[in-house]
DNA sequence: TATGCAGATGCAATTATTTGCAACAGCAAG
DNA sequence: CTTGCTGTTGCAAATAATTGCATCTGCATA
């Protein structure tokens, strides 16, 4: 009950308010333990409360994110993905080949964080951080070549 | 003329055909020198060719996003932007408070591409990459506190 | 120069996501 | 327990981008 527990706290900490429609999207979420797009949760949402909109759901997805409770992963072929971010695996590597997604620890982006603060005093945005390319799987499989494909 | 040339050039090379749209778009971009839109860019070209569809100007640019003839730049915050890939200049990154858009050498991210194929053989996509964030002068303006702030 | 075919285009419709707005409902205060 | 203010929702419409399909055309070949 960690995960829904803390999500609640985090909504009641930050003033937003605690609608019945919110905590059906975080018990959907709850319940899946995968990532789902909006659709996917309005759908799951439906049968229990008929007038959910999917607007809402993703207004409520928006939120979500800015308090860190989910996590977006853009896929860039098709609708976006969400799951709640546990702690840790913030990031995610896409392979373009098999659309496989894969957690990427934190740790790896500390350096190019680092990076571009020194230089120019950027901070980047590395709550939820998705890198596409092709996974080791892929590569071996079809052409090894190492670059570019089709599509 | 160069990236005029280049670019056809690869159209050529990779036995994609030339049609008189295709010119079109890319004389569009090299004239306006900026990053476009979609839209822009279907707004440029409709006075000289009225038939040009929205649809036609979505695939060129994918199709120009492929031969690394443009960049792609998601501000994730209204429509996807395009510009001429000028050697050298394949990254940016983007200030989401005051949208400024800064160029950023490839170099950056060398270490972390090669972080991710020793640990795990992904290959990322790094040809036209872009990450949002904060700049130096938004973050000495506003909250310097450092962290999140609405939307 | 005429011909054929795979790739490209225009158009309409679809998908994904966001937004405006009036009605509604948490929840803090009385 | 009632009231009010503000954040939230449902609904409809707008925006951004993609896709199916029939028609068309660049361009390699005869």
């Amino acid at each position: 009950m960690s995960e829904r527990t803390d999500a609640l706290e985090a909504l009641r900490a930050t003033g937003t308010r605690l609608t019945p429609q919110r905590v059906m999207i975080l018990q959907a979420m709850v319940d899946a333990q995968t990532h789902l797009t909006a659709d996917e949760i309005h759908g799951r949402v439906h049968p229990v409360y008929p007038y959910m909109d999917l607007a809402t759901v993703y207004r409520t997805l928006q939120l979500f994110k800015r308090l860190h409770i989910v996590t977006e992963i853009d896929l860039r072929d098709g609708p976006a993905q969400y799951e709640l971010a546990g702690a840790g695996r913030h990031h995610h590597m896409v392979c373009r080949v098999c659309r496989g997604t894969f957690d990427l620890s934190p740790h790896y982006l500390d350096e190019f964080r680092g990076a571009l603060m020194t230089a120019f005093g950027f901070e980047p945005d590395l709550h939820s951080f998705t890198i596409t390319g092709i996974c080791a799987a892929c590569r071996s499989d079809a052409g090894m070549p190492g670059e570019e494909g089709h599509r």
